[in-house]
DNA sequence: ATACAAAATATGTATACACATCTATTACCG
DNA sequence: CGGTAATAGATGTGTATACATATTTTGTAT
């Protein structure tokens, strides 16, 4: 029969650093939605970037990252594989420094259709956690990334 | 003098994706703190590793990433720098399988002499945001932690 | 005691992410 | 207009992260 691991305790000590405890509960979601995303050809972090894309439209490279608070010179690899894969496609601004990054009909069309795996995921996620504890981890997450983007640039 | 960037605004409209949300965040707050810890020899990841060693003393491999929230074998790589750089030192268990993870004395000492640099970051942030949004914060990232962990064994 | 299942870690492979530095382009100032 | 500074993005380098697979060790059923 089957051995009980070694450490079946489910317990996340909170760490006093909120770096630490918002860094562990990313991994935590992280995991949650990509084994639901799982062989549709988007991971979490691809799919939230084709999700921005769906809201935003054409956008440059730098104007992508600024709202994904990410460099955007980790752009340049990380839009790669969407690349590759036929999701996006890029063409030069009227600046010519600029990349103009964009969906393919094709990759909206793909992205509609594994919208419910997603969905699927969020909703587990939800179904663990109140409503009220939904709201303000919403609430909450959009605080602190203006807070920790201000408190940065204010430095 | 200096030109405006393009890009001046600074909203971060919330995705619909409690993953993209928390992932977005994480990075802020990342930066933030690793701004403040630049030059320190630790960056956020190697600080939280190091400070759930204090918390917890000599651990396992498998333990300190169940309580991270890290699969095990990605520590196998992570820990390689805190190694080489003398943070740690590990042995086998008594179940040799194990590999024992604990902080040497320096690594103590220099976690110590560092701590300042971290709180400053974390006063940063706090001051970034009101007394109650640090409070939610830190519970509203419990709650996520302990809610996505469950969802995803539940599947 | 042996055989098989499961666990702990290591390694291969691919993506994620940051910062420093480099190149090309653009903006501004005199 | 010409020179310099600033921006956008690409690339080098190093760490972060996951999962699949391989290896070693341990547990358990017969």
């Amino acid at each position: 029969m089957k051995h009980a691991p070694k450490n079946p305790d489910n317990a996340f000590f909170p760490l006093p650093c909120a770096c630490a405890n918002i860094r562990r509960a990313a991994r935590a979601v992280t995991r949650l939605y990509d084994q639901e995303l799982s062989g549709t050809g988007l991971e979490a972090t691809q799919f939230s970037i084709v999700m921005a894309l769906v809201k935003a439209g054409e956008i440059s490279q730098g104007h992508l990252g600024a709202f994904l608070v990410l460099d955007s010179t980790t752009l340049s690899r990380s839009l790669r594989p969407l690349l590759r894969e036929g999701w996006i496609r890029s063409r030069p601004g009227d600046d010519r420094r600029e990349k103009l990054i964009d969906l393919t009909p094709e990759g909206r069309r793909r992205f509609s259709a594994l919208l419910p795996k997603w969905e699927k995921a969020q909703e587990r996620l939800r179904q663990a956690m109140t409503d009220a504890g939904w709201d303000r981890m919403q609430r909450t997450l959009a605080d602190v990334t203006e807070a920790a983007a201000l408190a940065r640039k204010t430095r």
